[in-house]
DNA sequence: ACAAAAGTGTTGTACTTACACCCATGA
DNA sequence: TCATGGGTGTAAGTACAACACTTTTGT
């Protein structure tokens, strides 16, 4: 930074993007907005907007999901993605645009029919095929997003914030499959997930039955994050044909 | 970004800085250059600066690594870490700084005393320890990289970027032991490295034997980088006391 | 012969997949 | 009774750490 020049720096916007997750009915779904002006006007983008001269990424990642969706829970997870910056993702100026990627509670999903009225959830599956078009470059930063929410989940307590009630190991597995893309034995997974000690904790209530079987033990999630050890690996174990 | 405003955006400064390691008499060391200028003028900092309005950040990173280290040949991996904005993180005015790691190849390491007078190859000990003062929150980006560093050595293959020439396993092992600071098993890390199909690729050469021993046979990496099957896992296995 | 590093063998434990089987409920 | 999902048992295979042991060089 010995080239420094206070005065004459280049001319940058900053902006963050946010891919917020959630799951609907068994499904995988992110927050998106409908842009109101030029360019992309009309596409669907992910929420998110200028960072305040003042004012910390983390914070304007917050504001501007909040300004933007009308959603009013804090996310109960929140990290960085990654910096996108090419020099020409915005037709208009350059603009560098720090990602970020969330999850919210299921609790808190009358989000779509909220007072911004432009505001849906929509099945990541729609996005990364591409039977949706999204503005600028935020089809790639949800897939990035999406393989960096796989990668937390085999290796940290991560998929329990999905949840702020009780659930069952079933809708935990779900969570699992949905985001791997794969199908995992029902009696394998129960244990790896009951094995890891504190994660789980029993309510010593039973879900009511729905579909016939017998009910399911009801477990609240250890508040935080921690790594699991070992983790759920991804991968079908060891496979060297 | 319904409320983009392309004329009243807030004025960002927008910077690269580069944490470059390499390994220099089995220790782990990155590239520091002096600071010549206020503020922290004669401070240790890292390798970095302004992104040019038209210039990918990438392409910036590569820039001003060679710029300010006279380093010319290229880094054999170089990957994003992730963006520091903090809004007092530089006393004169709001910068954003989109981090970098990379690695050097070994046999390139006449750097210091290379035409930048002014760069030298430091212990990353000395840095996470706080033995060396840096400037701004490198010391932070820093301590993320090493921690990058040894999450993508569990992982993948990219240990072997330390060399473009041919290496013994033994030199392999130290990298591990050096990134993660702890001591390996030299039979079972054997095993486990020459496990893996494809990555070690032997030359049929022998390593001139220098403290006594039996010669060890040479390596060259397989190009590319690949995910570890299994993975080379940091913590000593499975030990739930 | 001895020291030292390279490399292999072996054993007991942990973890995994696959799949059989039992459990508890509603219809 | 049957269907259905919840949950446990079990056996074969993979991977692991620990450590003994053999190999191949220099001194």
């Amino acid at each position: 930074m010995d080239d420094y020049d206070p005065h004459g720096f280049p001319p940058f916007a900053v902006t963050v993007d946010m891919v917020v997750f959630t799951i609907r009915r068994s499904r995988l779904q992110i927050v998106l907005i409908r842009r109101g002006a030029a360019p992309f006007e009309g596409a669907w983008a992910l929420p998110g907007g200028f960072v305040r001269v003042d004012e910390d990424l983390e914070d304007a990642a917050r504001r501007e999901l909040a300004e933007e969706t009308g959603i009013t829970t804090a996310p109960s997870f929140l990290t960085q993605l990654r910096t996108y910056g090419s020099p020409d993702r915005d037709p208009r100026m350059r603009v560098v645009s720090v990602a970020w990627w969330a999850i919210m509670p299921i609790s808190t999903h009358p989000v779509a029919g909220s007072d911004a009225a432009s505001t849906e959830l929509i099945d990541v599956d729609d996005v990364t095929a591409g039977r949706i078009e999204l503005a600028f470059d935020h089809r790639l930063i949800v897939s990035d997003a999406l393989e960096a929410l796989g990668d937390r989940l085999e290796t940290t307590t991560l998929a329990t914030s999905f949840w702020t009630e009780e659930f069952r190991i079933s809708d935990l597995r779900r969570i699992y499959e949905t985001v791997w893309g794969v199908e995992l034995e029902p009696g394998n997974f129960q244990r790896k997930v009951r094995r890891v000690p504190g994660w789980l904790q029993p309510t010593g209530r039973r879900a009511p039955t729905t579909e016939g079987g017998r009910p399911a033990e009801l477990f609240r999630a250890e508040p935080g994050l921690r790594p699991l050890t070992p983790p759920l690996r991804r991968r079908p174990g060891p496979d060297p044909r």
